[in-house]
DNA sequence: ACCTGAACACCGTTCAAGT
DNA sequence: ACCTGAACACCGTTCAAGT
């Protein structure tokens, strides 16, 4: 016994014991930064506090000093990956509105279905927007795709429903696409019905997106001919 | 010590030794069935493998014979509720073709929506339609839903296509109203367009499925002019 | 004000048995 | 074949401190 403390006492494997992190080195972004990281390479189930507690090099509850609990910080998470998606979508161009539209949420479902750490965290999050923390650019993003269906002919206050229906199809379409990715996925069998009507790829987005944009197209018409 | 431990050896607190459960007495329908009901009644995330089998009064162990893992269970359990569901659908009418599917989505909503256990465990499992669990009845309420796109004019492969975008829209709007309703709701500012974007309800899923339908119509207007 | 380890009451899953 | 307890390696969170 003697000798084993000794061993373990000198041991290559000696645990370093970590060196306390000075006062203001920790903050939100810092965590949420590590988090993220964390949920890119390893996925959201991998995300645990311990995990990222060592990722910081900080006790693990020194997170709790910036976050209530796991579930305020993955929210945060996921405010800031909606943030950063409407950051990188492109300025609207000068086509025809409802091509534009189009355009926009093919535009931000792709980004959403690039990273999977995307996908993950919006679903788990439902991904609401705050708009407190939207970059500048992400909402002149959003202001944008909005004063689409202005241009169109709508007020604004119609315009955040019908701008809205897209949207929501949007999120929704991206969980559900999740879902997918996260369980073993059997090969398309063309001939099963059941098969087909479970199935969400980016073509089936596409159409859903087309046939409501064509949705809003006629609404626009009927009131005109009123 | 000594009183305390005879008074914990005939305490009225005594833990009985639970009897082990005979042989066959256990099947997945009835761990179903209680996994059901805890979700019913205390919601997805108070379902744990001990609570389950203290429900069950059965090891905890012992319900792995039946499921691979939690994983599996849950989404077993969302195929059945799947089933239930469209059992619990009403009959199509004989009104045309888009009102009838509209009153048929806005059915199947309402039923997701209805039960806070639904909403969970669809949103967990993204609710995949298995044809093998469902009961004859549920697939005479599905078959009826795609007949009318086939009453409306496409092929039946086509049905399956414009059907299934229905679908998804109201699986995933439902997963985004469940996670709505885990949160804290802030009540809705009607002046603030940022909460009115994110804002899901009954309505705005009709809306949407409105939209929907109606780019659907458009389509085979469209088609029925070439 | 901010960071910390110890402690608590849980998890899901595996394993090596019992019957 | 089916049911089981013990054991393992984890969790999230609270608390009572340290600095």
């Amino acid at each position: 016994v003697a000798s084993d403390r000794a061993v373990a006492g000198e041991g290559v494997t000696a645990v370093p014991p970590r060196r306390r992190r000075p006062r203001g080195s920790l903050s939100r972004e810092e965590i949420l930064d590590a988090a993220r990281e964390i949920v890119e390479r390893e996925g959201l189930r991998q995300l645990s506090m311990p995990t990222l507690a060592t990722h910081l090099k900080s006790g693990v509850t020194s997170i709790y000093w910036y976050f209530r609990n796991k579930d305020a910080l993955v929210d945060a998470l996921a405010q800031r990956v909606l943030s950063d998606v409407h950051q990188q979508l492109p300025p609207i161009g000068d086509g025809p509105w409802d091509e534009e539209l189009v355009s926009y949420f093919e535009a931000f479902h792709g980004l959403l279905q690039a990273l999977p750490a995307y996908r993950e965290v919006v679903a788990y999050g439902s991904g609401f927007i705050v708009e407190s923390v939207l970059t500048r650019t992400a909402q002149r993003r959003l202001q944008g795709g909005l004063d689409l269906l202005v241009r169109a002919g709508l007020s604004p206050e119609e315009a955040v429903i019908y701008f809205g229906a897209c949207l929501n199809y949007t999120r929704g379409f991206v969980v559900l696409q999740q879902g997918m990715h996260q369980r073993a996925q059997p090969p398309l069998d063309e001939a099963d019905p059941i098969a087909q009507l479970n199935h969400v790829d980016d073509e089936r987005f596409r159409l859903g997106l087309r046939l409501l944009v064509g949705g809003i197209r006629q609404d626009l018409q009927d009131r005109a001919r009123r």
